[in-house]
DNA sequence: GCAAGGATATCG
DNA sequence: GATATCCTTGCA
């Protein structure tokens, strides 16, 4: 759930999304993790208490949006990769628009794929860096995490490799730590086949 | 298939 | 201080 911040929170209106796709880095011995150079200046949140967000820079353009959750003085992290538009999808589609000042091409509201990846997803919900550290349980809070009336099946749930971790060394490289709904259309890239 | 883009970790 | 690399995306 994203309220819009003040002067620069972006577009009007509530935002909401169900999150369908997530990967997890657990441990400083993870060698795909941030946390694998131990603590430092960008990732000390993750050694914090958990529930809160880590919001990191990737590729120098996207943000990508994590929530901290081994306790204190463990370094674990979930990134979010994918959510379904429940709410607010004009004010996604406007944030999408106005993130990506070069670029043109029609943002539907209505497409199923709005937030479908961890850059964009950030985009549509108007996630930056300023919000790491943000307590993602604070019901006050401007982003928070909110839990389903009905929790997915375990049958409905898919697990893969993560992503985008081609220079991590085995077994972490392979580690199948990314889950996704399988019944959903927002999950980013390929569904693993069932 | 690949460029855009800036912070980060590491090395000199 | 310099540089290789990166938990991506959208267009060629």
């Amino acid at each position: 759930v994203r309220d819009a911040g003040g002067a620069d929170g972006g577009p009007a209106g509530r935002r909401i999304g169900r999150i369908v796709e997530v990967e997890a880095y657990v441990g400083t011995d993870d060698r795909a993790s941030h946390a694998r150079f131990g603590r430092t200046a960008r990732n000390a949140v993750m050694f914090g208490p958990p529930g809160r967000a880590y919001v990191y820079l990737v590729y120098g353009m996207y943000d990508c949006l994590n929530v901290v959750t081994e306790p204190d003085g463990r370094a674990a992290a979930i990134l979010i990769r994918a959510v379904e538009p429940v709410a607010g999808l004009d004010a996604m589609a406007a944030a999408r628009t106005a993130h990506r000042p070069g670029r043109r091409g029609s943002l539907r509201p209505e497409d199923p794929r709005l937030a479908s990846g961890p850059g964009v997803l950030c985009a549509a919900f108007s996630i930056g860096r300023e919000l790491t550290g943000t307590d993602l349980l604070d019901p006050e809070a401007p982003l928070r995490l909110e839990l389903p009336e009905v929790p997915l099946p375990a049958s409905q749930i898919g697990a893969t490799a993560r992503v985008g971790i081609d220079y991590a060394l085995e077994p972490w490289r392979s580690l199948p730590w990314r889950f996704v709904d399988l019944a959903s259309d927002a999950v980013s890239g390929s569904r693993p086949r069932t």
